[in-house]
DNA sequence: CTGAAAGCGCTTACAG
DNA sequence: CTGAAAGCGCTTACAG
């Protein structure tokens, strides 16, 4: 386990001596109170200088400051300070992926984007939990200095420690995903918002329908979706969305791509299109980024978009590129980010806080367009 | 300032009364005293039972760990913990830009995925440092508790914290940026690399030559190099990437891009490729988002690539969507966060650590040819 | 294998 | 406006 490299290390700046500091200057480590001592005040005067909190005589305060810039004393030592008031000023933020894979998503960097803005009150830094790759070296959420943690889009096998921070009264909020509790969650309309883009398609014309759907699954397997794929999904969002697409086309022809990726997009699309007389005339596209690549598929065939293939994406991000204005779902990325702060901070301050669901809107952009008679 | 907000919030779970715990339960914070009571051992034992660093016997581990369960005690305090052990198991990361900026550069996303390798063995998770978009809430960088810090592309306005945490004795790694002090820095061969790019350009046998280059400041000014912009440079990469490309064609034209992008690579070169007399046929883009918009904008134009156009980008990315195997100049992305991960690591366990300077190799794929005769 | 004691460095009521 | 005292919750030598 991690830990026991943490252990074995010794304190970088272990104090040498019991001297007061100042003498062995960069390897001794000056304290609040050599800084009083210097200063002529009590500890308590010498934190008050600092802190700012509480009345001090503006002699006093520029004595300490003094003191503490001869002895390089950089202010009171955060961890102290964090154990002492009880709040480190930090908000853990757990992504169950590589950092490579999560940042791959433009949702998701809005979504932190947006939870930067909502946390900006408490002065706090997001701690990112990331997979490091090393199976050995597991999140050590529980046993971080968070005041509070926001889970995105992470799977129930965090059950045992979101326990743990909840025995502990650390407040949590979830961005999607369902790790299990009974913790604040942070949704959108997946299956509603693909409902309406489906009937847009469905009122142009079109009865030859195709999806491209995000994994079901995080072992994304590809391909054709089979009965065992959609069995064993675990993936709230891709089934949501291909709900919403059934409700308007219930034999739909789905496609499911490996990723929410341009290149996944146009691997996914291409056997759907392969077929000249088997054709859709319509793809609805799970997200931007698959959408981006179902035009691509299409392009590579000499198809027009939206003359020969209507195409409509979901998540109303800007994909680097892209050429056209794509029909999709906009979806507020940001404001959810910002919610889930905006929770975080109002259970900090011992408020209750319930979650938010979202709705997204349909953006009609040149992308879609009636069917060729 | 933040910390006044934060000074503002009662603790969430401050103690009620100073009654023994377990009876007010989610509101009562359970110490190990507690759990140390209830086992009838002393907390030295209860917390050895925990941290299994020292000789307990299993009855006894036992019979604590039974105690946590039943006062739902889930685990040692980790702000008492750091204090006391004088680690918090934290490292900070510094980039200098709004989260949404930040992770749109694929190199800055494949570094935190190697700093995340590196820092493994210490079982730390990453303490992120952006700009909040929230001009009142600075980076608190000095007042959190970190262990050490990683500084990515930062400019020198953090000389202040940076000998902040110096004086504190915080081991510090900057990748690439010039944060000031005497830290120790990861960097790779920019003007060497672009220099070889250059070379392999010319000795395809191009002579009319443009360059497309990253912002030479924060304020993004774009299109034709001005002396003025050149003067204000503040951004090392762009401006030793035009070196290596000058060493090789001094006169070499050059178009400036507001960010590496796609969209910003096909706007920049869009006017170098306008005059059909004037046209270069090779460009030189100073990353691959660039590059791929550079292609874009040939396509646009319906020229060829590399047959009417050789394109040249830098960082060895793949770019999502583009269907081309761009020739570029391949830098270790993740190798340079592994570096500073580990440089870290040597670093917190008292050994001295300098900087790296990677080197970056050329790729030759199919966006670069000879010259149409 | 277990316990008593000290202390990590600070902040916060509480008196004055 | 300033100081003495207590304590945040834990871990670590040190004895036994």
């Amino acid at each position: 386990m991690a830990q026991g490299a943490l252990e074995s290390i010794r304190p970088y700046n272990r104090r040498v001596s019991p001297e007061p500091a100042a003498t062995t200057a960069a390897t001794t480590r000056v304290t609040l109170a050599d800084v009083a001592a210097l200063a002529g005040v009590s500890a308590s005067t010498a934190s008050l200088a600092f802190s700012g909190s509480g009345p001090v005589s503006d002699a006093t305060k520029e004595r300490v400051l003094a003191a503490a810039s001869e002895l390089g004393y950089a202010g009171p030592d955060p961890r102290a300070r964090s154990l002492r008031r009880g709040r480190s000023g930090i908000v853990g933020v757990v992504l169950e992926e590589r950092v490579r894979a999560a940042f791959l998503d433009p949702v998701k960097i809005q979504t932190l984007d947006g939870l930067t803005e909502g946390i900006a009150p408490l002065g706090a830094g997001l701690l990112l939990f990331t997979d490091s790759g090393d199976p050995d070296a597991p999140v050590s959420l529980d046993t971080a200095p968070v005041d509070a943690v926001v889970l995105i889009g992470c799977s129930p096998k965090f059950f045992r420690q979101v326990e743990a921070l909840q025995r502990r009264g650390i407040p949590l909020v979830a961005i999607e995903g369902a790790p299990g509790g009974d913790i604040p969650e942070i949704t959108i309309d997946n299956r509603e918002a693909t409902r309406l883009g489906a009937e847009h398609v469905r009122a142009l014309g079109h009865t030859e329908v195709a999806t491209v759907t995000l994994p079901f699954e995080p072992t994304r397997a590809r391909g054709e979706l089979t009965p065992e794929i959609e069995a064993g999904a675990t993936v709230d969002t891709a089934v949501e969305r291909l709900r919403g697409a059934r409700d308007v086309f219930p034999g739909i022809r789905v496609s499911v791509a490996g990723a929410s990726s341009i290149e996944e997009g146009l691997e996914a699309a291409r056997p759907l299109l392969a077929d000249a007389a088997a054709r859709p005339t319509a793809i609805i596209a799970q997200s931007d980024l698959l959408a981006a690549g179902v035009i691509q598929a299409a392009e590579e065939l000499g198809l027009e978009v939206p003359g020969d293939l209507s195409v409509i994406g979901f998540d109303g991000i800007r994909v680097d590129g892209l050429q056209h204005d794509l029909t999709t779902l906009v979806q507020p990325s940001v404001a959810k980010g910002r919610a889930a702060g905006e929770a975080i901070v109002r259970m900090l301050s011992g408020e209750a806080a319930s979650g938010t669901d979202f709705t997204s809107t349909l953006h009609v952009g040149d992308t879609t367009a009636p069917p060729r008679a």
